[in-house]
DNA sequence: TTTTTTATTAATAATATGTTAACTTAAATG
DNA sequence: CATTTAAGTTAACATATTATTAATAAAAAA
């Protein structure tokens, strides 16, 4: 399956030149002109790489990388600085940072491209890769193991997850979900559900759990 | 069963020509002589490929590829772009536009035919392909399933298409549907049962909601 | 006990869905 | 063939539902 690369520049000529390159090796690529954005579109499309220019505005790469590092979910992500040359400073601070390589400006597309694959390769050996079962969870040990990798839920979250689990696909109404998680009797608030979700959705990522507008919520492995 | 092709060129002579080769080798054809009319003509005939040219009036190629992959009902279809040799540069826009393969004018009637029977072939090993039922749903998981893909519908029109569903061919007045759908009391206008079904339509093709004039609608598989 | 983690609530924002209204098109009727 | 009636279409608008955030309470761990 293609790799899932997301190019991180201010500067929109450059991301519309590494965009290009990139689509044509036949990799899948995304777009984001700041650290910010880059983060959010990072949760949902899970790249396997980001391109990470160092010097923009909002948030520098640096200060995006560190973030990356901290976001459960995202932690994993293989990182890749673009730096001028000259900027040999950053190169240490960039690593500090977690950077798994940094890559000259001005960018030789040839050069790009062979590092970036060798970045790549690093981590192919690895079991989970494109399994395609990525969400499994065991009731006995009380975990969710999110692609090979095991991850400890708190009681509640981690109940709700089984019930969706229970039957991938199916919608769940919010009165059932009250009635096997929280059971008949306790009566909690309107929205305390969503809430729950919404933290799920950011350890386990976005793309597990759907919302059926007006119906209830269900999994989609 | 024999494939569909929509044959889309602003040059009669061309579109007559195109017609004349696919139809000897037992394609069914429709033609278009712009982009406009293909979207149009397309949500009816349902082309397993579409053969496109570039440079057209109205809407060009690319911006019609776009189109179809934008449409929910469309954006699976096979999208062959003919292109003159010179204009490379637009080998590039059309396959980010979502073509699956682009083909050098002057047309060969060999190679154009080969090169279209490969990319049907493409997806052929599908499940679904040519089913007798082509629409199911399913109420748990609340989605419809239209040629073998789920598809996830709003509540309303869920329940309506439910309804249609629930006994195929029977003809359902709009105060059946109204009480059905809505609930005895609520009162809606009289255009809202359209609307819905016209949005129905849009996700699942015009073929399976039938309109009888004065008495209301049904659903033939 | 103190600290940390988890659960809940409430307020507010964001979004998808539903509905209406105005208009167009098509079909039926006399 | 003109007229009437029903249905289709579109976009604007309203509403309902969900998402998000931060504050607070409760529970668990240190």
């Amino acid at each position: 399956m293609s790799k899932k690369i997301l190019i991180v520049d201010d500067e929109k000529d450059i991301l519309e030149l590494l965009d290009y390159h990139l689509t044509k090796e036949g990799f899948k690529t995304m777009k984001a002109t700041n650290g910010k954005e880059a983060l959010k579109i990072a949760k949902d499309f899970l790249p396997n790489l980001v391109l990470l220019d160092l010097m923009m505005p909002e948030m520098d790469g640096i200060e995006t990388c560190i973030e990356f590092r901290e976001d459960n979910l995202l932690k994993g992500t293989l990182i890749a600085i673009l730096t001028a040359r000259a900027e040999d400073y950053s190169q240490i601070a960039g690593l500090n940072a977690g950077a798994d390589d940094y890559i000259n400006k001005p960018i030789k597309p040839r050069v790009l491209i062979s590092r970036i694959k060798a970045l790549l390769r690093r981590t192919e050996p690895k079991v989970n890769s494109e399994s395609n079962v990525e969400l499994e969870i065991d009731t006995e040990k009380y975990v969710a193991i999110l692609k090979g990798k095991e991850m400890l839920l708190p009681k509640k979250e981690f109940e709700l997850l089984a019930l969706l689990f229970s039957k991938p696909g199916k919608v769940f109404t919010r009165e059932v979900i009250l009635a096997r998680v929280w059971g008949d009797d306790i009566i909690v608030g309107d929205r305390t559900i969503d809430v729950h979700i919404r933290k799920l959705r950011e350890k386990i990522g976005n793309q597990y759990i759907k919302t059926v507008k007006g119906v209830g919520y269900k999994l989609k492995l």
